[in-house]
DNA sequence: ATTAAATAGTTCACCTTGTGAACTATATTA
DNA sequence: TAATATAGTTCACAAGGTGAACTATTTAAT
């Protein structure tokens, strides 16, 4: 088989997957928030005490994108800043109690969805498919 | 192991190539095209005459957003649009000489890098990957 | 045959997300 | 102490998304 067919392949296929997962996201958010935002708020409870440079790096975005998304969770009250007081140019972020119940309850939900979908896989398969993956993501960002 | 240990994990893993793969293509594409509009380009190249609700479906997007894009790339010189003579509400869409020769060209970059990157995998794990990943695909979109 | 309903696409007002340059404030180093 | 680096914000701007209202056309119903 080709490397061309093989690529279009997995495009195609990893389209569908990304959006229906959105899709799914969007539904069980039936709050007045953006994937995007739950993106960044799952980030910031899985890395306690991150800053904004922080999270432009790990989403690959610009800085000023960043504090922007910020600011709309704050206005929501998920999100709190806090300085640092030995360096007062750092900015921590902790997501608020309000956040953290919100995104244990859209997780529980999604993670209903997306485990029926599994039901159709053996154990072997989805290991192997997340090692596969994983090994990818790791070469590509070795660079 | 957990599902949701084996879906956190999945989620970081396509983030991150999802990331990385839209860092490429931006990387290729020096022109002045993002990458939404040269995969509009892609799907319309592949499945010519197609109309703005075939790509409303295919990436999961309403009309008005399609038609918004549509624009853009007609003011590129990239898609033209043609009324059906049978049923004038229809309106087809074709990538001009110009869009195909760079879609080609783009193409034939990326696909060198993403191919650098496969050299790391044996022919049967890239087989097994892609058919775990275009079943759940299929199962997904199967509802 | 005429009216009602469905379909295809566009326009509009509005929101989110991204960029990059200029800026403020603070810390580091030469 | 002066120059430089770093963290974050602000601003103007563009892409891309939504959903409702609209035009134009075709199809179905009485």
């Amino acid at each position: 088989m080709e490397l061309k067919e093989l690529i279009e392949r997995y495009q195609t296929a990893i389209n569908q997957v990304y959006r229906r997962v959105n899709l799914i996201l969007k539904d069980k958010i039936h709050s007045d928030i953006t994937t995007d935002q739950f993106s960044t708020l799952h980030y910031i409870i899985k890395n306690a005490k991150c800053t904004s440079t922080d999270v432009a790096n790990e989403f690959g975005i610009g800085k000023s994108a960043v504090t922007a998304q910020i600011n709309r969770l704050v206005d929501k009250e998920l999100i709190e800043r806090e300085r640092d007081e030995e360096d007062r140019r750092v900015v921590y972020l902790h997501v608020t109690e309000k956040g953290v119940n919100f995104v244990n309850y859209t997780e529980k939900a999604l993670y209903e969805v997306l485990g029926d979908y599994l039901k159709n896989f053996e154990k072997d398969e989805i290991y192997t498919f997340i090692q596969s993956l994983e090994k990818l993501a790791k070469i590509m960002n070795d660079e």
